[in-house]
DNA sequence: CAATCATGGTTTCACCTGTAACCATTTGCA
DNA sequence: TGCAAATGGTTACAGGTGAAACCATGATTG
């Protein structure tokens, strides 16, 4: 194995490896804010995820919550029939559209809402507290230039 | 609802909130490598993850991979008995401790692995060339801040 | 040296996830 | 108008994944 003619074939170290270092620590810090609620309040991290963006935008449609968070629509489909079983949001069918549902928070939602964004808000706060003021900003900045900016409909 | 006094009940602004910004970023650069060799060599990414330390560290038992690439041991033993059967990992028993396995890639591991590496390293050349000179170290600074350092065994 | 405990590894179970197929409704267009 | 294509949403199926139970082997300790 010649190893400087072809140093792409050199094992890679995972551990510096970009991808990888992204998995583990987003792996673990979305773990850490899923366990303060999973067991609690019997959430998952997609139900959560469209819960938060319902509390911002009311009235949606399943398909524009599918965007505003980057999952697919079976995964949102799922979502909201747990959500709406349990009685944390309530959903009924556009006037003019009878295909598009109109989505929103119900009382019982907010109120589970009103309790996790603070945990949520914290554990971002703890994250953040490993980092030095500077490092902080261009966190921000580069995951800002590093995101997906919006998704052609797929 | 009095948002100054509760700032912290106020919706989550999720496409500002670092976990969420930190998960997408992560899927995307992972999926995307994730493509490139799943469905042409029927090769998953845990699977590739073992291959990745095993050909870095020749003879290690299945937990020491487990520790080396953040998955538990089921996962890794999943791994393992895919691999071992596709002929690309070969695995004896240690001859002192007939409870630990050694494992090694078989050549037809490394040509894969050969492959692959190099396209893996591409994707993250691709990924660096999206951000400033500055920005790549700073992002190597923070990822290295904050992968958990070690595990103590669980 | 026997009983107990710890360890490496696999299997089982229940759940979560993505892809593809599907149904109902609406839109586009001839 | 009438029919094909597009769209919102759900269902079915096939893998992937973690927690806990399990089996075999090795270490500990009385």
């Amino acid at each position: 194995m010649p190893a400087e003619r072809h140093p792409d074939h050199a094992p890679l170290e995972l551990e510096r490896f970009l991808p990888y270092q992204l998995s583990i620590v987003s792996n673990t810090v979305s773990q850490a804010i899923a366990d303060d609620y999973q067991a609690r309040y019997d959430l998952g991290v997609t139900e959560w995820r469209v819960m938060a963006v319902l509390a911002r935008f009311d009235g949606l449609s399943a398909r524009e919550v599918a965007e505003r968070t980057a999952m697919d629509k079976v995964a949102v489909s799922r979502a909201l029939a747990r959500l709406v079983a349990a009685g944390r949001v309530r959903r009924h069918t556009h006037a003019s559209d009878k295909r598009r549902s109109v989505l929103g928070l119900t009382a019982a939602g907010w109120k589970i809402h009103d309790e996790v964004a603070p945990m949520a808000r914290q554990r971002e706060r703890e994250l953040l507290a490993r980092m030095t003021p500077e490092e902080q900003v261009w966190l921000r900045r580069i995951l800002d230039k590093l995101m997906p900016q919006d998704k052609a409909k797929s």
